[in-house]
DNA sequence: TGCATCATTTATGAATACATCACGGAGGGA
DNA sequence: TCCCTCCGTGATGTATTCATAAATGATGCA
């Protein structure tokens, strides 16, 4: 039986229409439009909205309505720079406190990765990479970490959207990150030795390295 | 004149409402107290305790209300782990980032700091405690590093305001911190000198002191 | 023609009314 | 006496209505 409630559904399925690139940056999410495609009043959806605000994913203008954010090399640092910060925590808490069967999870989530880069689509990698992270993440065994991961991961998939669009003149083929798997294997290779400095150098570098391939296209 | 709308209002006096000590660990912050309480309806009241619940700073029990978390060992390990993360980057990124006047308003706080300490009350404290910290978020000059030491900063409020009476059976005299404004000092010196690794390590170091001093007790 | 002003439109912000759920206590039967 | 059920109470969750502010375009005057 559905005990879910609408603003929780809301939440989920705006998060959905945005990563299903249905909006753009600076496109507004009114809250009169969304109630009724969502089927229900304006309540939860200006609920739901209020959190993705308060979660960092979208900005606001009062009274005005809220926003997919523009994509600025600033912010991009910003939000890359407190990923490194975060993620390196989460991976080096994962080394200390995963518990076995986390980490056969994640052993799992990485050889699917393996093999969605060598075939698969563009989008069933972005989900397995989103796995990796949320899972280690959780494996971190830290709320606020989990939280923070989640939060700024999401916000960073801004940029893994859209930025290229913005900024770059043409529209590049979109590179598989060949790359990507054997920088998880680093990582996974750390929390399965129980190292938590290496593991959060791993991540820190990986994150980085993200970074530079998007922006800097290296 | 006031064009501040009436949620950031309900946010902030809720807040206040807490940090007074009205409440205790446990107690539900109802909408239908508050509301009359700050003179308005139940909306907004209710959209403010909802980002509350979204950063961390109450817990929230669906169709039963938001109230205060209890504190736990394992939460305050939590939330002091995290803050060490977050804090220990924002005071790296502020060694590399701050301007010079923000560098001069950081050392006026830190007198004010050693003054305190000396002679002044402990509310008086903690305000320049949350002064200094935060400015530190500030001056990293990153949006999201900045929002989540906010965030655990006030959390961990929680375990500073309540722990000791729910933990320990003597609720013991409030030993005015001495050792803090030395540490604050060392954390403002690597600062000064553009020295991002120590500033970190001095922060990670001065947090992890506030725990164990707290929770441990030594 | 250019610009300032005002009305209209359209969105959010807030208040109110209604629906739903969780808890607690009264009542009755084994 | 104990426990199970049911209903009353009181809180949040949602819908709806009303208030308010911001953008826009029309209008009139210099």
């Amino acid at each position: 039986m559905e005990k879910t409630s609408a603003e929780d559904r809301a939440y989920r399925e705006i998060i959905q229409l945005i990563l299903s690139g249905q909006f753009r940056p600076g496109d507004f999410l009114l809250e009169v439009d969304l109630a009724p495609r969502l089927d229900m009043s304006r309540t939860p959806v200006s609920r739901a909205l209020g959190r993705l605000v308060a979660e960092g994913f979208l900005n606001k203008m009062p009274k005005k309505g809220c926003y997919i954010p523009f994509p600025s090399p600033e912010d991009a640092e910003q939000i890359f720079f407190a990923r490194m910060a975060v993620e390196g925590q989460a991976a080096a808490s994962a080394a200390l406190k995963a518990t076995n069967q986390e980490i056969r999870k994640l052993k799992r989530i990485l050889k699917a990765d393996q093999e969605a880069v060598a075939s698969a689509s563009k989008e069933s990698f972005a989900q397995i990479n989103e796995q990796f992270h949320l899972g280690i993440a959780r494996a971190s065994r830290n709320v606020y970490l989990e939280k923070w991961v989640i939060n700024s991961f999401w916000r960073s998939n801004i940029y893994i959207f859209y930025f290229d669009s913005f900024y770059k003149t043409p529209v590049r083929e979109e590179v598989p990150p060949q790359r990507t798997p054997s920088q998880h294997a680093a990582i996974m290779k750390a929390i399965e030795e129980r190292n938590p400095e290496e593991a959060a150098l791993q991540m820190r570098e990986h994150i980085r390295n993200t970074y530079e391939l998007l922006l800097l296209g290296r």
